[in-house]
DNA sequence: CACAGTAATTGATCCGGATCAAAGATTGTG
DNA sequence: CACAATCTTTGATCCGGATCAATTACTGTG
């Protein structure tokens, strides 16, 4: 949280309204695993919004906030990809959340954030600080309506993260978390031809719990397998649809297909 | 959710208020790991909330809702341990949570519960239909901010949650989970001299993501090396407070005293 | 109090992923 | 274009937890 790169600081309307505020998705009518059906606000509430927000830009790589650093804003990410993570004592990181376009950045408690946060790629975000945001809400019902829409969708994110790395098998994760980037690509309306990794081999690791070297045996198998084709780094292909769904979905039991 | 156990069904004045409805606490404001600081609804908003609901019981094991279900409504825990798993293909139970008395139960998506819920002790619990409860939040912007707290206390219980899974070793995880159980109960105003575990060592390992054996073992050496003192099943007292702690943070590093 | 049913412990074996080290591939930079 | 720095692959070994089966505690019930 050092310094804060505001793109026309204090702008009222960013010059092309870079991606549409708080992006939530309802919490009693949702889609897929990993990728919900959005319901955005209207452009009345936006304006408001965008009222007591700036457009702020993060460098690739730039430390967003570090945990346990005091609250003063939270973020709503417009266009790259974030990672929320923890480290241990011991110097080793966990990764809680990759954040993409829409999502919400800034959980805390006692008033100091509870993760910190890197941008992975060149990202652009809503900055809210946060005693605005917090006087905004108590007016705004149906803002705050929004924000609990968000917030489910954030829990059902993380329980699947902990579905995911609760999986034993390398195979399995590794093949879930593409299926989660694809899912959450295909949300936002990219392309879902290519599956494109933002992140390092070493930050899918913190992510899914594995080591460095099981992240990068496990694509191996999975090319080796002709499921997956890594056309190179940051782009994966799936090439046999139905063997991975079979490795991402949880039924590993054959029997599966008659019983229920 | 096949028979709702209405207590006194319709009544709208619950007989001795069971439990402070929509315990929630601050985002911004809260407290220790697991165990949150909370704030209350004032009397007037528990008041109208009671208006819109009931109170329910489950009997131990009861089948609260199947994941899959159409969501009728949702629960505020009173009093009781619930669970809230799913359900492998392959028929492994995977527990994402266990709740207790403050607890918001009825996490969905395409108006469908997410996950099942079983009551693990006796349960009472507001029930809350949740075509009422909607329109009522529209109209109340203080108590949507309660339920937005609410959520980001669950939220990062549920980070925690997948920290502790992600941890390798079964010594570490139980001692997590322990220290856990007991700030919960510190919480709740429970008795903190003993832990106790209302559920089986199975549901145990459902929940940290460890064979039943592994928990067993756990346990065992736990107490082999005097660190806690298993009174029964369901009763563990913390014998050496340090050692405990030890295991417990992911401080796993001698070095790390000094640092930072 | 004995019995049945369930929950928990313990033992033996096996395997997948962690770990550490070394080599190979990519990317960016001057 | 070559070099450096980073990222990734690959190999070899080791270990902790999974698994399965058998035994031993509990708990509740008549």
């Amino acid at each position: 949280m050092n310094r804060v790169n505001r793109v026309k600081s204090g702008s009222r309307k960013p010059p092309a309204p870079v991606r549409p505020i708080l992006h939530a998705s309802h919490p009693w009518i949702a889609g897929h695993p990993w990728k919900e059906k959005a319901c955005q606000l209207d452009e009345h509430q936006q304006a408001r919004l965008s009222a007591i927000s700036s457009i702020v830009r993060f460098e690739k790589r730039q430390i967003i906030h570090r945990a346990g650093e005091p609250v003063d804003a939270i973020y709503n990410i417009a266009s790259g990809v974030v990672k929320s993570f923890s480290v241990d004592p011991d110097g080793s990181e966990r990764i809680n959340t990759f954040l993409f376009a829409g999502d919400l950045l800034g959980l805390s408690e006692e008033g100091r954030f509870t993760n910190s946060a890197q941008a992975i790629t060149a990202v652009t975000a809503h900055r809210f600080p946060i005693a605005k945001l917090q006087r905004h809400l108590h007016r705004e019902a149906e803002l705050e309506f929004h924000v609990i829409c968000k917030l489910c969708q954030e829990l059902r994110h993380e329980q699947r993260h902990a579905i995911l790395i609760s999986r034993r098998d390398a195979l399995a994760k590794i093949a879930i978390f593409l299926q989660m980037l694809e899912q959450l690509q295909a949300g936002r309306g990219e392309s879902t031809n290519e599956i494109h990794l933002a992140m390092d081999r070493t930050e899918i690791g913190e992510y899914v719990s594995l080591s460095l070297g099981a992240v990068s045996r496990a694509f191996r198998k999975l090319a080796e397998d002709a499921v997956i084709e890594v056309r190179n780094r940051q782009h994966i292909k799936i090439r046999d649809r139905a063997a991975f769904d079979r490795l991402a979905d949880p039924a590993d039991d054959p029997v599966a297909t008659f019983s229920r």
